[in-house]
DNA sequence: TGTACATCAGTGAACGCGCGTTCACTGATGTAC
DNA sequence: TGTACATCAGTGAACGCGCGTTCACTGATGTAC
């Protein structure tokens, strides 16, 4: 049953830190922002209502080490789907794009601490810097996106990326999350930001594919 | 003071619906989602706190209220700057993405109601309805749109108003909105937007302007 | 290797608070005749 | 035009509940010597 408490037990439970983020991230998916309380985080994990605090200062940094920690892999995601822009980049691009989503789509929870929490973005500053640092992989790709084209007239990679990126959060935001305020579309959302990367990729004119 | 109470006043409120929403609406801009609790609405709207449940049936539904009234809105908005598409199609698209933008920065409460409350997008018929009321008004401006490129190859305008939404729901949420969850970029959220449009009307195929 | 001690991580009981919800009620308004 | 009555919209007191937070405490762990 309580598979969590494995291993050591007893008076300390040694991974504290860690059961109360899965709790928090366990609460989201349930019930929402706002039912991932503190005290009911506490009791998931098994500790006391008092415990919580050795590790959190109040329920906001809990949240936002979540968040942080779902910006660290959602970074690890983005680049790994990226893969050093190997065949070309507009293909390793595509592939980014589709694990964007998929990321979205797995872990809904996560998607919601990071995005539509209420969290200031610089809430902390693990959350800031993980937050940079997945958007840092966007723009090395774009980097790499816009190198291919002919140098004069070649768009801002900085601009290429904010608009992939809103074009991805967008379409994960509306139509590719797993929860019920999914709007249901006529296409799977893999293949809309598919063909919208595309059509924006054709109007940069960068190659077609 | 109580500018609200002004008018005929007594045992009846006269437009205690209308309050409430309104209490919800500035209790979510000030303290977020969570914070739009029933007790406090009835409390700003000078009530007792058993009056709410003469107009709604939970917190939810009040909720659900203020997201279609933002729709509601929301679709004027778009429409009004759509204006049938005056005086060619692109030109007024861009315009109704400015109109979207600049939604979303002066009611971000609203905006909020609307995408990011963990409401069900179906919540009550009126929310559903509202928010069918403001993606026809996308749809349509996209027929149009579509309709002005040659006939070979024009592509569905359905696809098309999904991706413009998508990509004006993503900057906006990502960078245009008015409150601490901004991400600060470089530049501003219209020239994002409308460079972003253009650069996929390009790639779409259709006239430069 | 053993012992004393400091530090760390969690206890459990307690508190005040605000929320959601119910209840019998009552003042105001509208309507039938 | 007046009166009786039904209906509507809000009252205010009460309740149980879960949350956030504090407190003195204690069991477990690590370290100096």
């Amino acid at each position: 049953m309580s598979w969590s408490r494995q291993g050591p037990r007893g008076y300390h439970h040694g991974n504290l830190r860690e059961a109360l983020m899965q709790a928090a991230l366990d609460l989201i998916a349930e019930k929402g922002t706002a039912g991932a309380t503190f005290a009911e985080a506490a009791r998931r994990a098994g500790v006391s209502p008092a415990a919580p605090y050795r590790h959190f200062r109040d329920r906001d940094e809990l949240l936002a080490a979540v968040a942080a920690s779902g910006f660290l892999r959602f970074a690890e995601a983005l680049e790994a789907a990226w893969d050093g822009g190997r065949p070309t980049p507009p293909a390793a691009f595509e592939r980014m794009g589709r694990a964007y989503l998929a990321f979205a789509r797995d872990n809904p929870a996560f998607y919601v601490a990071m995005f539509e929490s209420g969290l200031p973005s610089d809430a902390t500053p693990d959350l800031s810097e993980a937050g940079q640092k997945a958007f840092g992989v966007l723009r090395t790709a774009a980097e790499a996106l816009v190198a291919t084209m002919p140098a004069p007239g070649r768009p801002p990679a900085m601009m290429v990326a904010l608009h992939i990126w809103a074009m991805a959060h967008g379409v994960a935001g509306l139509f590719g999350r797993a929860d019920p305020a999914r709007r249901r579309v006529p296409m799977p959302p893999e293949e809309l930001l598919e063909a919208g990367f595309l059509i924006y990729l054709k109007g940069l004119g960068g190659s077609p594919t």
